[in-house]
DNA sequence: AGAGCTTTGTACCAGCCGGTTAATTTGCTT
DNA sequence: AAGCAAATTAACCGGCTGGTACAAAGCTCT
C-alpha cells in the first residue's frame, strides 16, 4: 500500500544514482495515471511528468507501456493480497470472523480506489494482462481459505447451513464491496450520492453484515 | 435492445438515402466497438469499418466522438430502463415480486454485458459524461419506486423488517448482478471459471435471492 | 429540369504519442 | 586516473487518429 506522491529519491543538482527509488517512483505515478484515465487513456509523458524523470527512463526500466501497466498491476495485487492475509480471524467464533471480514474488506476496498479502478480497467481488457503475470495465480486463491476455515467451523457447530459455498461467499462480499467504489459515480447520477455519505456507508456495510450472515445461518 | 450487425439499410448501386438507418447503424456499431475498448481505446475508423460507411458519416451526424460515445450511452440506459419498466410485478405477493425482481435483474445483466461494460467505462471516467444527457436523471430513479412499492406491500403484511431501504435493496441487487457479469474476467483468473458455467450461474442466483430475502425478513 | 437542400466519398492534415538513437554523466572497480 | 557499465538526458521519428475541406451525388419542390 505504497503511499503516492513524495519523490523518494534526492533529485538536487548532482542528482546521486538510485535506481530502486526511480522504479518505485514510476511504478506510484504509473499505478495513479492508470486508475485515473486506463490502458489506453493513460500518457507516458504524464507519468514521467508526474515525478522528476523522463519519459525515457520508464522504457528503460519497464520496456514498453503494457510492461509498466503489467508491473503495475502485480505491484498492486500483491499489496492488497499483503494486507488480507495480515488479517486475523482465527480465534474468533464463526459469526463473528465472517462479521469482521466483510467489514474489513468493505472497508478496505473504499479505502482503495486505485486497486478498484485497476481492476475494472483490467476486467475492460478481458483480464489479457494478468495471464501475463505468473505470480498472481497462486496466492490468490488464499482469500478463500479464510472463508473455509471459517465456514467449517460454523457448520460443525451447527450455526451454518451445511450446503454453504465459501467462494459463493467471498464472491458476494466483493460484489458488493467492489460495486460499492466502482460503481460510485454512476450510482450517484442515478440515485443521489445519500448513500454514500460516511455514515450511511456505515448503514450499508452493516446491511451487507447481515444479508450475508442471514443467507449462511442454520435455519 | 436493437440488433447488433446487418445492415439495415441497402448500399447497393444507386444508393437510396435513409439517415435513420445509417444513424442506427453507426450507433449500434459504436456500442460494440466502446463496450469492446472503451473511450479512449476506440477508433472512428474501426466503427466506420464495422458497417458500410465511412469515418466522415460518423463526424457528420455526430458531431464528433464524444458525442456518439454521449449518444450510445444515452440510447443504451434508455433500452434498459425500457425493458425494466415492462416486469410486471404488481399483483405478487411481497417476497416474490422480491425474488422476480432480483432473478430478472440477475439474468438481464448477464444477457446485455455491452451495457455493464458501457456503464464501467463510463465509471472509470467518473460519470462525466452522464452528466451531460439529461434524459437521464428523472426516468432512473423510477427503478426505486417497484421496490418501494414492493417493501410497502412487505411491511404492511408484517412479512418485512419495519427499516427496510429500497434503495439498499436496490444497491443490493444490482451490485451483485453487476459484479457478477464486470468481473467475470479477473474473478475466473483468480478464483477459477467453476462459478460461470450455466447452473453454477442458477445456483448463484438463487443464493442472491436468498441473501436479499434473508436481510428483509420480518424477525 | 434545375435550384437548393441534405447526404456521401475522397483526400488530406496537424498534432499527438509510443518508442528509439545517440551522446553525456555517474559511480564502481582496479 | 583510467576504464567500464549503469543511469540519465535531449532530441528526434514515424505512424496513427481525430477531425476537416471540398466536391459530387441524391432528394425535394417548383
Amino acid at each position: 500500500m505504497s503511499e503516492a506522491g513524495e519523490n523518494t529519491r534526492k533529485k538536487a543538482r548532482s542528482w546521486k544514482q538510485d535506481p530502486e527509488a526511480v522504479r518505485a517512483d514510476i511504478l506510484c505515478a504509473a499505478r495513479a495515471e492508470f486508475a485515473e484515465h486506463g490502458l489506453s487513456g493513460a500518457r507516458v509523458q504524464d507519468i514521467a511528468d508526474r515525478i522528476q524523470t523522463s519519459k525515457r527512463m520508464i522504457f528503460y526500466y519497464f520496456g514498453d507501456k503494457e510492461g509498466l501497466y503489467r508491473a503495475v498491476l502485480d505491484e498492486a495485487y500483491r499489496s492488497v493480497r499483503k494486507a488480507e492475509a495480515e488479517l486475523e480471524l482465527d480465534g474468533l467464533p464463526p459469526e463473528q470472523a465472517l462479521r469482521k471480514l466483510v467489514e474489513f474488506t468493505f472497508d478496505h476496498h473504499r479505502a482503495n480506489a486505485d486497486f478498484i479502478r485497476l481492476v475494472m480497467i483490467e476486467n475492460i481488457h478481458g483480464a489479457r494482462h494478468m495471464h501475463e503475470i505468473d505470480s498472481l495465480s497462486q496466492t490468490n486463491t488464499a482469500a478463500i481459505g479464510q472463508i473455509e476455515r471459517i465456514c467449517k467451523a460454523g457448520i460443525d457447530a451447527g450455526l451454518f447451513r451445511a450446503d454453504v459455498s465459501p467462494l459463493e461467499i467471498h464472491w458476494q462480499i466483493s460484489g458488493m464491496s467492489f460495486f460499492n467504489v466502482a460503481n460510485m459515480a454512476t450510482f450517484s447520477v442515478n440515485f443521489g450520492p445519500d448513500l454514500f455519505t460516511d455514515d450511511a456507508q456505515l448503514r450499508l456495510r452493516e446491511t451487507v453484515v447481515n444479508s450475508i450472515l442471514a443467507s449462511v445461518r442454520a435455519t
